[in-house]
RNA sequence: GUCUGCGUAGCUCAGUUGGAUAGAGCGACCGCCUCCUAAGCGGUAGGUCGGAGGUUCGAAUCCUCUCGUGGACGCCA
């Protein structure tokens, strides 16, 4: 049991013997103080309750300490300030992370099945063009919490939804066209909404060498053939960079099939049964207005073809029928008004909207030399995820993007990831773990104790509280989707390993029994920093 | 105008279902390698938590109003 449900149990005791008042453990908020005069422990009970026993809370405390039970692992409890109860633990109580820790290796922080089936939407984007900043920060935060959230015992499902249908794909296909016809010397015009990419230039330039003359016309018979070329193209392009990135996914939905298999009309029957729809215009309108939106939104138009979300209906409608307890998309801050259409669709569906959480990413903006890159995705100039990996390499790039909460806009400072330096975060975390194996490879003839009754110094407890708070980072992480918790994590844990380093002589001759101490506590830290760099992606080198 | 983020130290940002004297990194200043990687450590300086009310034992955190700022408000995706 951790040391925080020990002492919620105490103090659940306690509460109870003095008050007869039986609260939930889940009720009862243990906390590590700042100030190390309060001690390692800290509660509030006595607060929360004054409301309900209408007393002082210094006297609640004081009836809650004299009734509880002197645990062997609380070494000192005193009421402070006004009314907490502070704990500190006998030393020896810290140490049992560490056998914890080497016992389960890799595996230590993976929680047990805890039965919750998730589903993650992230990336998503269309397969029209290259990856590029705003995307990279999905995929990394999205591949993080996938990770994180598995670590944590759910049983997780990563989607990509790809748009390879509607109009963005008919510009694409349109665009090879023009590239094609240029190709054979045919003065062509790449249309308002087309792509000016290089690559989908090149690609043009590629296939009209590859199939000569065959596709010159703009028709609806050689543009299929296009759509398919160009999907084809960007896709593998998209998977090529994402797995440069690390980032891959279990199921990749395609619009296309949704459409073909009529799910999309199935979906809009059963809106049209509940009487969410209507005609008007000659479109087809659904009145999200019921369902708390300012507008009610169009699903099929003048011309008889369908809106964005139509198909999304239908993709959602499937993720539900697929049996996910709780289905997560990651969207870029620019569909931010789509969120409430979406939800929308899926109560008219009969479905528990409850279940679906959509998770805003905030806008990435590059900056260098203090001046911003405007990026435009049609226009072929943004910098992609592979120019990123390119420049900064994965670890910084992938670092950077989760190190910040995701409702924040990111200034992505290229140079600053770029240095080599102490000024740039990831090397911090990096060193940490590269001294942690220098040390443990320059001690190969030191046993690894399996006591650590020597562990005694301020900066071990410090390490060993770090290592023991690990489990409850990895479940909060995952239950609130914040991955720059373990980001921020790491950062500490690193802070006090490097603080250990320099006040703690590991390998030292003249104390054998203190060094393999100090090496099992070496050991068990690069464990969970190597862990913990995973949950984000993040190589946990081993020389530097 | 409506919806939605953000506003905390010079800069970039954390801040544990509301808790004690608001934290970290960078930058500034002062120290530490005859010693396991100085890509490190220790210390100093720096804040009316945008502003005003309210809720309560207690507010950076919750509510109302307000100011600044980014984004979205399409029969685009």
């Amino acid at each position: 049991m951790s040391i925080e449900m020990e002492l919620k149990e105490v103090l659940k005791e306690a509460v109870q013997k003095a008050f007869d008042i039986s609260l939930e453990t889940s009720s009862i908020v243990i906390e590590t103080p700042k100030n190390k005069s309060h001690g390692d422990y800290s509660s509030n009970v006595a607060m929360q309750l004054t409301r309900q026993l209408r007393q002082n809370p210094r006297v609640i405390a004081q009836a809650v300490m004299d009734a509880m039970r002197m645990d062997s692992m609380i070494e000192k409890v005193e009421m402070a300030g006004p009314g907490f109860l502070n704990f500190t633990l006998s030393k020896n109580r810290f140490t049992k992370v560490i056998s914890e820790i080497l016992e389960n290796k890799d595996q230590y922080g993976q929680q047990k099945p805890n039965g919750i089936r998730v589903d993650l939407e992230y990336v998503s984007a269309n397969p029209t063009g290259s990856l590029h900043l705003g995307h990279a920060r999905g995929a990394a935060w999205g591949d993080s919490c996938a990770r994180i959230m598995k670590k944590a015992g759910y049983d997780v499902t990563r989607e990509y939804y790809v748009n390879d249908a509607g109009n963005q794909i008919t510009n694409l296909a349109l665009s090879l066209n023009a590239r094609y016809r240029q190709a054979h010397g045919i003065e062509t015009e790449i249309g308002q909404d087309g792509y000016l990419g290089q690559d989908i230039k090149e690609e043009g330039y590629a296939l009209a060498k590859k199939y000569p003359q065959i596709y010159l016309e703009p028709n609806e018979k050689n543009l299929q053939f296009f759509r398919e070329k160009g999907i084809e193209f960007e896709l593998n392009k998209i998977k090529h960079d994402l797995d440069e990135f690390r980032v891959h996914f279990d199921v990749w939905t395609s619009e296309q099939k949704l459409r073909d298999s009529g799910a999309v009309e199935q979906a809009l029957q059963t809106m049209k049964e509940q009487g969410y729809l209507y005609e008007e215009d000659g479109a087809v309108w659904f009145k999200t207005t019921e369902l708390g939106d300012d507008k009610d939104r169009v699903l099929r138009k003048q011309d008889g073809s369908y809106t964005y979300l139509v198909p999304d209906i239908a993709n959602h409608k499937q993720k539900y029928e697929r049996g996910f307890d709780e289905i997560v998309n990651f969207f870029g801050a620019d569909h931010h008004g789509y969120i409430t259409r979406l939800k929308a669709s899926m109560t008219a569906l009969g479905k528990d909207a409850e279940k679906l959480h959509v998770d805003i990413i905030q806008m990435v903006r590059l900056v260098s030399n203090g001046e911003e890159m405007k990026m435009s995705k049609r226009l072929g100039n943004a910098t992609t995820i592979h120019e990123l990996c390119q420049s900064v390499g994965v670890d910084a790039a992938r670092y950077f993007f989760v190190s910040r909460a995701l409702d924040s806009h990111l200034d992505f400072d290229v140079e600053l990831a770029q240095k080599k330096t102490n000024d740039n975060p990831v090397y911090y975390a990096q060193y940490a773990h590269a001294r942690m194996c220098s040390i443990e490879k320059q001690a190969q003839d030191i046993p690894v104790a399996d006591s650590y009754e020597l562990l005694v110094d301020d900066k071990e407890i410090e390490l060993m509280k770090s290592l023991q708070e690990f489990n409850k980072v990895i479940i909060e992480s995952a239950r609130t989707r914040q991955v720059h918790k373990v980001c921020h994590y790491i950062q500490d844990l690193a802070t006090k390993f490097h603080s250990f380093y320099n006040s703690c002589k590991v390998i030292n001759k003249e104390n054998l029994e203190l060094s393999s101490q100090r090496l099992a506590l070496v050991k068990a830290t690069q464990i969970v920093l190597a862990n913990a760099l995973d949950l984000i992606g993040v190589t946990a080198v081993e020389s530097m």
